[in-house]
DNA sequence: CCGTAGCGGAACAGCTGTGTTCCACTCGTA
DNA sequence: TACGAGTGGAACACAGCTGTTCCGCTACGG
């Protein structure tokens, strides 16, 4: 009944509605409350109570699909594909392209830490293993661990929104100027 | 009486003790209570209040204090001095060396964002105009626009920061490693 | 030794967010 | 038309943080 997978037309519909708008919301105040959330998403507050009966089922909600769309663009970069620098570049648009989802996991990791995501997930790893594999082919700096290299990624790709919000900058331009700056640190 | 200037010296040193208490627990959780920070101070809610009246008081003081280290960081670091490439890199470790401050105006600007610094703020425009000189005298990548090297530039240490915590790498070498990156990156 | 500066703690009221319950409303559909 | 699913809103109790007041304590200097 209250399982996800056999919900109803309207309730998946609302049960996204709430999850986009507190993504939404969250990004810009991540201390915003549920009244908040729910008047954004055009819910009583009851309904996201409904859904998610509990604040924190609501952000694991959001983990939750944060981490599955990382999954998924991660697989459409196929990152064992070619050279590990063109594959880092693919992973590289893919993420770019999720945008704000992101910068929620980033700025409280703790808040949204849960038993999926606090381990090294699947996407972590293979981004770790295409990095030594860039070791190996000679596309990637070998000075440059695969950790070190995974924390720039990740803040490029911040200082690449932030770009584009700040700056008067096209998302285009910005992922642009994002991939050639981590090209030129991850070049050997 | 109240003024900052004229304070007796007890009491300019507990107020040293809450703000640098505020930093370590709001770092560890933005929305830390002042019971929080009272107790990590080793001093009563009652005295926060005597020297903060209001939470935002407490805040404006943060920032203000976060404010005044990167000027005086920025002062050390004589960036109009000699070529571009290398004032940029005396500024990178100066504002390593403020470490955690600095992470509290990234994450939430909008809770720190007072009047001194919304606008662009003297190290900022020093930051701007440094990456000018670098095009004209041919230490920085001309293709690269002085807001995105600022964007990186922050980024990048926000970077080395976590990677000195989450890594067991020293201090230094997530330094090293960040001045590293970075060169390479700029280089034109 | 006394007075004052500085502090801690208890207590209080106010506010905001949360979680819950209950009832009424509006749709589709059998 | 009647029914049930899905919803919104009002109301409530509860908890936590905040800001304030007041009282008692300690330490230090004249």
């Amino acid at each position: 009944m209250t399982d996800v997978r056999t919900e109803s037309g309207t309730r998946a519909r609302t049960r996204r509605a709430i999850l986009d708008a507190a993504v939404d919301v969250l990004t810009a105040d991540p201390a915003a409350s549920l009244g908040d959330i729910a008047t954004a998403a055009g819910v009583g507050r009851t309904t996201v109570h409904r859904y998610f009966p509990e604040r924190a089922d609501l952000l694991a909600a959001l983990s939750k699909s944060a981490w599955d769309q990382v999954t998924e663009a991660t697989e459409r970069a196929r990152p064992a594909e070619g050279p590990a620098a063109a594959a880092l570049d693919r992973l590289c648009q893919e993420y770019f392209d999720l945008g704000r989802v992101l910068m929620l996991v980033f700025n409280d990791p703790q808040q949204y830490a849960t038993a999926d995501w606090d381990a090294c997930s699947p996407a972590d790893q293979s981004l770790l293993d295409l990095v030594e594999r860039g070791h190996e082919d000679g596309t990637i700096d070998p000075r440059l661990s695969p950790l070190w290299v995974q924390n720039v990624l990740w803040s490029m790709l911040y200082s690449a929104w932030q770009y584009a919000q700040d700056a008067q900058v096209s998302r285009h331009q910005a992922l642009d100027m994002c991939l050639y700056s981590l090209r030129k640190t991850l070049r050997p």
